[in-house]
DNA sequence: TTATAAAATTGACATTTATCAATGTTTTAT
DNA sequence: ATAAAACATTGATAAATGTCAATTTTATAA
């Protein structure tokens, strides 16, 4: 369930990837590392690559790596009772997957699944505690990085929890281009369920908001891309709820 | 909006009143510091007073403050557009606050009234932030603690999207009853448009399913207290969605 | 205590959203 | 190229939830 292909210590690696391991858009947190923590760091670090699909980490199991993602994209969710899935974040190159819960009971509280093909670093958790210890700056830049992405997902659910589907879509719909895409015409490589799954609602549902924006000329789809002709429109619709 | 009525240099927190400062029955945060960096906090801090009603930290604002709560209840709550609420947690004796945001654009993300009367101290964040570049123990043990209440936060908030109202409101009581009051007949001193707030429903949709609870004698509700009868139901309940 | 306001409850009804089944479309594998 | 599977769309309908207004109960202040 962890690791499903371990492949040799990240070679790649050798030049410093995780210099460039941006996240959010802001300053790399393993920059304020010294040469020697980041040289224990890319040690231990494997290389492990993921075909579209595959299960990154595994909700409920021992979390014992943070990941990085040099490459791809990836979806989080809670997996629910009965087969209900709730996708609360999509993260993308460069950024830093926790799984949740390192920090509390080392159990993976969410599920991360690869959406495209994914190449990634695996790092073990101890490391990271050890780097923790020895490096405050280190310490407050992964608490900051922590702490930003949960707030993101609270801010998401309750944006969720307070409004109506036209409001939940017209948000995600910025969400994807805004931060994750960052361009305006937009292929997700999602489906309609997995979008439905990131607003809370059914598939029929979402399909029904889609084609409402769409025959208010407010997006053209075009499979699963995506343009959005009047962003206003749909900022509008994202505060009305 | 920021403390309201700053008292005197905590007098009483002389008596190191931090030092038995837990959270969610975990250790002290602050047990790891040394004498001389428990007096450094112990210093700055300020003992502050609020009636029940009172705005203790407020959404949008600058986040300059972390407060521990020394006694009393409060309430953390999202507000969105529209006088529209949503209640994330609840806080007593012995919790720390955060607000959301301090490790993030410095900017309260939630805001926390007080319920009953609270009486709390309010730290400055440079002191936390120099305390975590001073002791790694502290930053690993405040890295914790943040993201526990995040998670706990979170899934809270995935039931809400994942199940239907009697779920929701079976997954509250035995909250209120196993985390917050520790006892099973508890008078929870909310209204039940609070109640409802943090189930994310609106106040009468609340009130039907708790009288269907009262009549299939699951609990027995006299105000605002509450007695939970038939535990194994409510478990179920839950589960069920 | 009484008047007044606030909170809780109830009912009727409207709206939102999910469910189920049918059909059309695209992708994948032979 | 064709069959099979997966995905997307649509419509009809049912269920869940919210809204509004009226009423009762409880708390509060003169």
């Amino acid at each position: 369930m962890e690791p499903r292909i371990i492949e040799e210590a990240c070679a790649r690696c050798k030049d410093h990837c995780c210099t460039r391991c941006l996240n959010d858009g802001e300053l790399n947190i393993f920059n304020c590392l010294t040469k020697e923590e980041l040289e224990l760091l890319v040690k231990e670090k494997r290389h492990v690559h993921f075909k579209a699909g595959e299960t990154i980490l595994k909700q409920n199991t021992s979390a014992s790596h943070i990941v990085c993602i040099r490459s791809g994209l990836a979806k989080i969710f809670a997996e629910g009772e009965g087969d209900k899935k709730l996708i609360l974040n999509l993260v993308a190159t460069h950024s830093i997957l926790t799984g949740g819960g390192i920090f509390m009971d080392e159990i993976r509280q969410f599920t991360v699944q690869a959406v495209t093909e994914v190449d990634c670093c695996f790092i073990y958790s101890d490391k990271i505690f050890e780097l923790v210890s020895k490096n405050s700056t280190f310490a407050f830049q992964l608490l900051k990085l922590n702490n930003r992405q949960n707030i993101r997902m609270l801010n998401n659910l309750v944006g969720i929890t307070q409004k109506y589907m036209p409001g939940r879509v017209a948000d995600l719909l910025l969400y994807l281009k805004n931060e994750i895409f960052q361009s305006n015409p937009y292929d997700t490589r999602l489906s309609r369920q997995e979008l439905a799954d990131m607003t809370g609602m059914t598939m029929e549902s979402f399909i029904r908001i889609l084609k409402e924006f769409k025959s208010s000329a407010i997006i053209a789809v075009e499979g699963s891309n995506i343009h959005i002709l009047d962003e206003d429109a749909l900022i509008i619709l994202g505060k009305k709820g």
